[in-house]
DNA sequence: TCTGGGGTCCTTTTGCCC
DNA sequence: TCTGGGGCAAAAGGACCC
């Protein structure tokens, strides 16, 4: 889904030249917000809004209705009910987004298996070679729109361009709805009046970055000598956005890259000082992280906890196992560890997620294991919850730490963890009030 | 205005080894 | 024994994307 807004509104100039043009990029338009659209057609005409309606969530996407009192995704549903309070809230059914984004990446695969996907509503395609088969770039693009729009009852947008950047700036560019092919030879006037933050990679803190030396257009950013581009930005970011404004992007269409990371966070209702609490939401994410690393095959060597503080400042910590896991239980003592080690007393937090990083295929990981190493049980254990929820549904066997609420704190924490004797552990009392 | 949850990538700092 | 520095990996933070 794009944030950006398109100030300039679909393309009125005369239909480009699509020679050279073998990257479409196809963004769905409010998608989120169709797919509700499409089955509940009573919602249609008017403001909609896609998003979590407890008291911290953010908008996930609005229809254009709602978009016209100044509603963009990713701002406060707080902030956006003010802004109109007559739009209607609909609160995300991420399986049902799922399916249709099944459905419409099956029309891409269609047309080329050069297929990039982005997230559940946009992709890129690389259509060299389908482009014969089906007479240019141009007319693919229009085929999968009213294909998507047919089969899914949603419309999409789609940029065509001779690289992956162009292709995304144009589709953003005749947003929604619409169909744009910026020539080969065209890129550079196409993007040099575009402001700096069309660029991808130029976010809120870049642009003030840039706008401080005076850059505000990409044209300006082009015209800028590369070694103050690496001085300002670093040398990675400087040396990438300037060819970036020359329209020079090598990168492919790539159809699949395996995950580096696998996690889950998770922002509390309200502030938690309780680090009773804390610890058992650590064991909810780190089994809910590594139920999904065996569901992909996959195990991770570092496990990284991520903590937000009431005034949003937010710290991550981390550690490196001798050997890579899948093991929800490992992960939660990993990650407790990390967290007892802080000390935070009675800290305010607003968030903790866990995360599982450096993997690599489980089918090397098993390997090693047959050579002898030995396994604590917990594997074996897990894995039959997989199977029970898989019969029964998520959830249906969980630690009992998590069934009853603050059933019995030691359940949480067999002993003190490693390196943290048990006399300087944090407060573990149960505070009154917090049992229901 | 008050900020979700899933990620990736880059930079800087730190600690270790030689 | 002290000091410096290069190379490397891990850790931490931050910007950015959808």
């Amino acid at each position: 889904m794009s944030r950006r807004n398109n100030p300039a509104g679909p393309p009125t100039g005369p239909a480009g030249d699509d020679t050279g043009c073998t990257v479409l990029h196809v963004d769905m338009d409010a998608f989120y917000a169709m797919v509700e659209l499409r089955d509940r057609p009573e919602l249609r005409g008017k403001p909609v809004i896609v998003g979590g309606g407890g008291g911290r969530g953010v908008v996930l996407s609005a229809t254009y209705e709602a978009r016209k009192f100044g509603v963009t995704s990713a701002m406060p549903m707080v902030r956006a009910r003010r802004l109109c309070p007559q739009a209607i809230i609909v609160n995300p059914q991420h399986g049902r987004y799922s399916e249709a984004s099944a459905g419409v990446m099956e029309v891409f695969r269609s047309v080329t298996p050069l297929v990039e996907p982005l997230s559940l509503d946009e992709a890129f395609l690389d259509v060299a070679g389908a482009a014969r088969r089906m007479g240019g770039a141009r007319a693919i693009g229009e085929w999968i729109r009213a294909t998507v729009e047919d089969e899914q009852g949603i419309t999409c947008s789609v940029g065509v361009a001779s690289t992956k950047f162009v292709a995304k700036l144009a589709s953003a560019h005749c947003k929604p709805n619409g169909l744009l092919v910026v020539p080969a030879d065209g890129v550079v006037q196409f993007l040099h009046p575009l402001p700096v933050g069309a660029l991808w990679g130029v976010g809120e803190k870049t642009e003030e970055v840039l706008r401080k030396l005076g850059l505000h257009t990409v044209g300006d950013l082009a015209a800028t000598p590369l070694s103050t581009l690496k001085r300002a930005l670093g040398p990675a970011s400087g040396a990438h956005l300037s060819a970036l404004a020359w329209g020079r992007d090598e990168r492919v269409v790539t159809p699949s890259e395996p995950e580096k990371s696998i996690g889950a966070e998770e922002t509390f209702p309200v502030d938690v000082d309780d680090p009773q609490v804390v610890r058992r939401e650590l064991l909810r994410l780190s089994e809910r992280t590594a139920a999904r690393a065996r569901a992909a095959r996959q195990v991770g060597r570092t496990v990284s906890v991520k903590i937000r503080f009431a005034d949003f400042t937010t710290i991550t910590r981390s550690k490196t196992l001798p050997e890579s896991t899948d093991v929800g239980r490992q992960v939660y003592e990993t990650a407790v560890g990390l967290y007892d080690a802080l000390g935070l007393e009675r800290a305010r937090l607003r968030l903790v997620g866990v995360r599982l990083e450096g993997l690599t295929s489980a089918a090397a990981q098993s390997r090693q294991l047959l050579l002898g190493e030995k396994d604590s049980g917990w594997r074996e254990a897990e894995a039959a919850v997989d199977k029970a929820a898989l019969r029964f549904g998520a959830g249906a066997v969980r630690p009992a730490a998590l069934v009853a609420p603050l059933a019995d704190p030691a359940a949480l924490q067999k002993g003190p963890p490693k390196g943290v004797p048990s006399g300087n552990r944090p407060d573990q009392r149960p505070r009154s009030g917090d049992s229901p």
